[in-house]
DNA sequence: TGCTAATTTCATTTTTTTTTGAAAAGTTTG
DNA sequence: CAAACTTTTCAAAAAAAAATGAAATTAGCA
């Protein structure tokens, strides 16, 4: 069954396409919040995953109605995890944002970004932990070296499995 | 080589555990920010880690320097993650409460509790989004249909990865 | 049951985060 | 190189989140 009519349905192409985009911002919003992204960031993002064309930074501030403040700083946090790219438009000297939709690469540099940074400081408290320890030297001091052992494999296992994980998710 | 001389170091066993505590507090106050608890929540959870009995509300409040409300809220966060629980001291009528140390666990709750009903809030958004779009029979519909169905792929993925992330957590 | 200690709840305050808006800094092109 | 446009930066405002503290509730005990 090919094609039916153009005026079949409630609502035109326009519409369609609006209320996909409006789905789409709300859903990028409640997913970049839980990664503790501002709303912004989510909007933006949400906007492009759905554009069909690159959008001119203008065009985001007045399709979402937010500031160019906001855009920008939204841009460059997204950018910053390549969420985004520029893509140059002939006779246009205004930027033009894509959005990156591959989720295994987002993914992978959400991790290496924003995660294995805390990881690694995580390490180092823990060596300062270790090195209060040895002073104390009595029953007690089994008890903080599980605690500290535990801890130890805590990060130990968050750095391997975090960056496999990215590569784990066949999308 | 056995113990050494117990007046050997420049600190005493409390400067010991009270160091220790510090840092237990601070590392855990920053873990739990990753996964957007409140401080209150990282404090309270981080003095019970290396405590090496069950305290008292009273004692949670007066040893951190928190409020009655935060602490009985920050316990409830806790209680509701399974990260604490009450253990029940002789001749005391108040709560007694204990760090779950086992993190696989902990990590398992957090994402049946706190990640997978987002998971699914997601998978209704995007059926909105889909019965948003037939309506429109162009070359775009494509388009959308690509976007829609890498979106279907994100969220099965997070429901099969994430809950099976908490069972590979081998800590 | 009534008294008291322990805990929870929640309106208010404080703190932190995000957004705004306007000035500063770049860029492009005529 | 200057005029016009675009983007960034950042102090101030607004919004959101968390902590407080006191009243309300609950639970243990005599």
């Amino acid at each position: 069954m090919p094609h039916l009519s153009p005026i079949k349905g409630k609502q035109s192409i326009q519409e369609t396409e609006q209320a996909i985009e409006i789905e789409s911002i709300d859903f990028f919003v409640r997913m970049m919040s839980i990664l503790g992204m501002p709303r912004s960031v989510g909007e933006i993002y949400g906007l492009l995953y759905f554009s069909a064309v690159p959008l001119p930074m203008d065009q985001i501030v007045s399709r979402l109605g937010i500031s160019i403040g906001s855009a920008s700083q939204g841009l460059k946090t997204l950018r910053s995890l390549k969420a985004v790219r520029t893509s140059y438009v002939a006779g246009d000297r205004r930027d033009h944002y894509l959005a990156e939709t591959e989720f295994r690469r987002l993914f992978s540099n959400f991790i290496k970004e924003e995660i294995m940074p805390h990881m690694e400081s995580a390490k180092e408290r823990i060596a300062k932990m270790e090195e209060a320890l040895p002073v104390q030297d009595e029953k007690s001091a089994e008890f903080y070296n599980i605690r500290i052992e535990k801890l130890k494999r805590l990060t130990r296992a968050g750095g391997r499995l975090l960056p496999a994980l990215a590569g784990l998710l066949k999308l």
